[in-house]
DNA sequence: GTGAAAGCGCTAACAA
DNA sequence: TTGTTAGCGCTTTCAC
């Protein structure tokens, strides 16, 4: 009985069906106008019949009325580090009346790329982005961005690209963990690295090295750099390889950690070979997730500044969706420090443990 | 020199103050055509001069083209068991083409009725939802869903809403994880309830009761039920309490909890207490997130089946969306299991721990 | 390469 | 209460 259009059924569908007009029609989907019960149900069957769903109107009021929102892609769901961020961001958004939606590109470059796409075509207000950054990275569609003026603020700096920035220096926070080790009389020192598409990850590679440069009598080599991922799971495979293949004169006494998660997968192959945090080893973690300090042995770790990255972001996007000019890119460093727990033993020359901070502005 | 006007730039005013026509602005933004280079700058600083954003188009081919996306409204952000449910939902997005997008009510109602509306005007193609229910709760917005046939799957119950739903018998797998404690000899029980916006919570709680219903030589008061929530701060406050309260003969020897993330809470206050898992304390959560396997005494639980419920989710919403006729509304209860690990002993008259199932089809 | 004009699916104003 | 008509801002022919 049906007949099937290949294309959607419209609103000029219904309304022919139901025998009103289209104003009519309207009026039954928004409730804008008093319609009599009868004709309501002849619309509403006409819409079940052809299976109308509406599409985008681009129009006057309503267009305000709608509730307007802001776009978040970040790279992994199950990554509490990223939980914060959107927290703060979503705080930001809700005082000023934006939706906070989030996408994911789960590390993946063409992910993130058909992400910005779709949420572009979502109508979103602007959009704040944790970058893929992989060798091949294309970024067509974040020029895009850029070429249709749409707010951006960037989460991690992507080279060759203007745009705002709200980051921490991961160098020297990453670095001034590892100088604590060193302070506290570890002479022998492990990373477990995070995945190849973070840009923190190399940064905080690379904070380690240079502290391991500055502090000739302790050893990292290249072996002891061993690149674990993002989760639990990778940090407790990467340590029961290294552990396990090492014994107490060639394994390293410290180890820093790409973030908190890899830290309590440290942990648990850490327990199963026996060894004890921190008696045997010390561990130090990344971000100060809640968990940390949960943890079994409260962790030690560095703290980022989630909720106030994921909130100033928000509102320097939003300062760019409401300006009536055009804004300069504005780039945002923030601080972050060491928190102390129980994870870390001194050693016989070390220091003894004191408070410390950070990379704080002298 | 800018005339302030209220409204936002359009189209035709980029197109006037480049000197050039609507359709040319349109190509330099789409790249659908050639266009001479200084056109093509003209266009562009006359964007950046207006401060420019395009709005949304309901149109031919283009429309289609533009990603199509999923929305997913979750309870909470940083809950390790929404972010399975989202990864289960955007793998099977993903295979079909869709890119999913995720807004958090964080337990308020309001702002769910927000998040629903700012996804319907993003122009999502169908949305799946964890409602917030209070006493309060007002359903307009979700009858309003129903009304403009917008495709909508549950992930938990609504009283009075006709709609697709995938969910667990959350009042029996709670049950069988007392039943356990019971089975293992424990004649004093305790439960940390989750927050009062879940239905879950209560199913959870319900389940209990009915465990103990069949079991007239053990006690749980109501005292013994108490109102933890979701998170690990939670867990930690709500036994700090109980236990900091209580001496051995006047409390549970076995608890179970609205979700792992409060069992780790519990177990940190526990600790505190110098109170061992399990020999002092049996303990068992719910949901089996990751963590719950790497906590220093690995958790016993009952595993959620959280990705196949996102996925399954997923897979009804993109089957109505394809659908050229309106689908019944379809209802999937998944089934859940308990997972043995560490942190349940078995007292005196105990039965020994075996392997057991809940919530199996016979 | 570029512009004029027609049209997209919808909402809004007003008259009937 | 309902239909007519006139837009909304954007894309897309199709001449030139």
């Amino acid at each position: 009985m049906t007949v099937h259009t290949a294309r959607r059924a419209t609103m000029d569908d219904v309304a022919r069906l139901a025998d009103v007009s289209k104003a009519t029609v309207s009026a039954v989907l928004n409730s804008s106008a008093a319609v009599r019960e009868d004709t309501r149900d002849r619309v509403l069957s006409a819409i079940a019949m052809l299976n109308y769903r509406a599409q985008h109107a681009p129009n006057g009021r309503r267009h305000a009325e709608r509730g307007a929102s802001l776009g978040l892609i970040i790279k992994e769901v199950d990554n509490p580090y990223y939980a914060e961020v959107i927290l703060g961001a979503r705080d930001v958004a809700e005082e000023y009346g934006y939706t906070l939606v989030v996408a994911s590109s789960e590390g993946q470059h063409e992910v993130e790329r058909r992400a910005v796409h779709a949420l572009r075509g979502t109508g979103i207000e602007g959009l704040m982005l944790t970058p893929v950054l992989d060798e091949t990275a294309d970024l067509a569609h974040l020029f895009d961005i850029k070429r249709r003026n749409i707010p951006l603020v960037l989460l991690e700096r992507v080279r060759g690209l203007r745009a705002s920035l709200v980051d921490v220096d991961n160098v020297r926070a990453s670095r001034l963990a590892a100088d604590y080790l060193i302070a506290r009389g570890h002479k022998r020192l492990a990373h477990f690295a995070g995945p190849a598409y973070s840009m923190h990850s190399e940064e905080r590679v690379h904070g380690v090295r240079l502290a391991l440069a500055g502090a000739s009598h302790v050893v990292l080599t290249d072996n002891d750099i061993v690149t674990a991922g993002a989760h639990l799971a990778d940090g407790y495979r990467a340590a029961l390889t290294y552990f396990g293949a090492r014994n107490a004169t060639s394994r390293a006494t410290g180890v820093t950690c790409y973030n908190d998660l890899v830290a309590i997968g440290v942990y648990r192959a850490l327990a199963e070979l026996r060894l004890r945090v921190p008696d045997d080893v010390s561990v130090i973690g990344f971000d100060d997730i809640s968990l940390a300090e949960y943890a079994a042995v409260p962790l030690t770790t560095v703290r980022m500044p989630k909720r106030r990255m994921g909130g100033l972001a928000a509102q320097m996007l939003i300062q760019q969706i409401h300006s009536h000019t055009v804004l300069e890119p504005r780039g945002e460093m923030l601080e972050s420090e060491l928190v102390e727990r129980a994870s870390v033993a001194t050693l016989p020359n070390g220091q003894p443990a004191a408070r410390r901070r950070v990379g704080e502005r002298s």
